[in-house]
RNA sequence: UCCCCUUUAGCUCAGUUGGUUAGAGCAUCUGACUGUUAAUCAGAGGGUCGUUGGUUCAAGUCCAACAGGGGGAGCCA
């Protein structure tokens, strides 16, 4: 019986002829006891549902207040008002769950994004985060669409892992030890540390920082996989772009080299935008024109040049500027703003690492767009990164977006066992640990590279949202994980 | 973790140099109206002023600590 039921975003593309339907969903408002503003998620847009005076109870329409969940039919008519273009003159109207309007907090007015965060149970409800929820399906669902059109393998990489080795960030320990306030309970060594070999894996494990060292195990085999999945972070970040849970895609390519790792980063990102303003043109306008109307109360300075649906349209016509570390520095050293000391991190020359206002500088006042930045010093990147020819920076890239930040970072591998195995030495990796890591170099080893893209931060560049906590439906921070 | 800002009704916010009974709009409730568009009109209810301590004859207002929220930084995706 429920599936009889149609769809309010299908319906409003029909012409009203008459036809009689049914449709279900939420109370949005109800104006002057007489017209509904009803909701099913399937768009921002609610059905005008008509309950001709005298035709109901009134017991019946005092029940039918913001939020409660109906049931109704009837017949699909041109709307005699002005905002929009059909009615439902309803015949029948069936409560399937009341809303006490007393207690529920969400009124047919705007609210903070502070307070919505609060109540994130219920925010799905509201337009804005109606709209960011669907682009963020709609991209989710593009990511394995443009992968699996490509050739590549989804691999499902490990989200307990043992190696504490992977360099991402502190981790999440999982244990099943028990946990009692003087630790009595808990197993030791004769020295007085942690016995893990009691512990259910027989050692210690933590939640995953990355799949990239599992999925460089599977591209080494089906040439090109990516991974999607959960990544966790014990890090104690307070900021608009950090999550202690977040979603990540880490493709990995077999025979690839940076310049193929970067063009297919910055194809993947054009296509995601693609593919959003292709499948949610509705959804886009309206989070257009809500930051739009955020950003009229911010002084002219801090304003975007340009609105969202223009950001994007820029974003997928125009190559991203790519240029190296050593390119970057110049840039910035001969910069004014440096001249005049603007910094408020100097910049010291060749080998100092990036803080955000630099970056911020190059993106959004510099070039003004997408920026690929390649070949960083050795000393302030990973492991796994491929020493290049001059044997001071590796074959490192990050995607530095316009009001995100980092977007992308990745890197063409260290395929040379023996140049691997140095640099482990150097950064004290234990080598040993990664044994199977070190496998694939020792058996028909190849050259290859990989990035990851942080899903969140994309959802973000996407529908101009500026926190993160508003693209995730229940965000985990810092003293935070109340849903 | 560091720096700055903030916390007053369900929500968004006023609240003067410390001084009678802490206000507004929206929401809610009651009534009216009935083709409305965040409906409108009239009336009503609604507060431990984040918590604890201090200064003072007197604290929403000043001070301190703690907690929550926000912005920025670091760590990164």
């Amino acid at each position: 019986m429920f599936n009889k039921r149609i769809k309010i975003k299908e319906l409003l593309a029909q012409e009203p002829t008459g036809q009689e339907v049914t449709v279900m969903g939420w109370v949005r408002t109800f104006r002057n006891n007489q017209f509904i503003a009803l909701n099913d998620g399937s768009t921002n847009n609610n059905l005008q549902v008509v309950a001709g005076l005298g035709k109901f109870d009134d017991e019946l329409l005092k029940r039918i207040t913001t939020s409660a969940s109906l049931k109704v039919t009837g017949a699909i008519v041109p709307s005699l008002g002005k905002g929009q273009k059909m009615d439902m003159n309803a015949t029948s109207i069936e409560i399937l769950g009341d809303s006490d309007a007393e207690k529920y907090p969400l009124q047919p007015k705007k609210h903070s994004l502070e307070f919505l965060r609060e109540i994130a149970h219920l925010r799905f409800r509201t337009n804005t985060f109606g709209s960011v929820f669907r682009v963020r399906h709609s991209l989710a669902f593009a990511i394995h669409k443009f992968f699996n059109d490509k050739g590549f393998v989804y691999m499902h990489t490990p989200i307990i892992t043992a190696s504490d080795a992977e360099g991402a960030g502190e981790m999440f320990r999982v244990t099943t030890l028990p946990f009692d306030e003087k630790n009595e309970k808990t197993p030791r060594n004769e020295d007085g540390s942690i016995n893990f070999k009691e512990d259910f894996f027989g050692r210690a494990t933590n939640l995953t920082v990355s799949g990239q060292l599992e999925g460089e195990l599977g591209a080494t085999a089906f040439g090109e996989i990516y991974t999607f999945g959960p990544t966790f972070r014990a890090e104690n970040s307070n900021t608009a772009r950090h999550l202690a849970e977040f979603w990540m895609i880490e493709p990995e390519m077999a025979f690839c080299d940076l310049e193929d790792n970067a063009n297919l980063a910055e194809e993947f990102i054009k296509y995601l935008i693609q593919y959003a303003m292709n499948n949610n043109r509705e959804d886009l306008e309206f989070l257009a024109q809500r930051l739009s109307d955020e950003e009229k109360q911010l002084p002219q300075d801090k304003r975007s040049e340009m609105g969202l649906m223009e950001k994007l349209e820029f974003v997928l016509t125009n190559n991203f500027e790519r240029l190296t570390y050593t390119e970057a520095i110049d840039i910035l050293k001969e910069s004014n703003h440096n001249k005049k000391k603007k910094f408020q991190y100097e910049i010291t020359g060749w080998g100092m690492d990036l803080q955000s206002e630099h970056e911020r500088f190059l993106v959004e006042k510099h070039f003004k767009k997408p920026v690929i930045l390649t070949n960083y010093p050795a000393a302030i990147k990973s492991f796994y990164m491929r020493l290049n020819e001059d044997g001071k920076t590796v074959a490192a890239m990050d995607i530095l977006a316009p009001g995100i930040g980092e977007i992308v970072g990745g890197s063409q591998r260290e395929e040379r066992l023996d140049k691997l195995e140095d640099r482990m030495k150097e950064m004290n990796i234990p080598a040993e640990e990664l044994w199977w890591y070190m496998d694939t170099r020792r058996f028909g080893t190849v050259p290859h590279a990989g990035f990851g893209l942080g899903f969140e931060r994309m959802v973000q560049f996407v529908t101009g949202m500026t926190n993160i906590r508003d693209v995730i439906a229940f965000p985990r921070t810092p003293k935070s994980a109340e849903f």
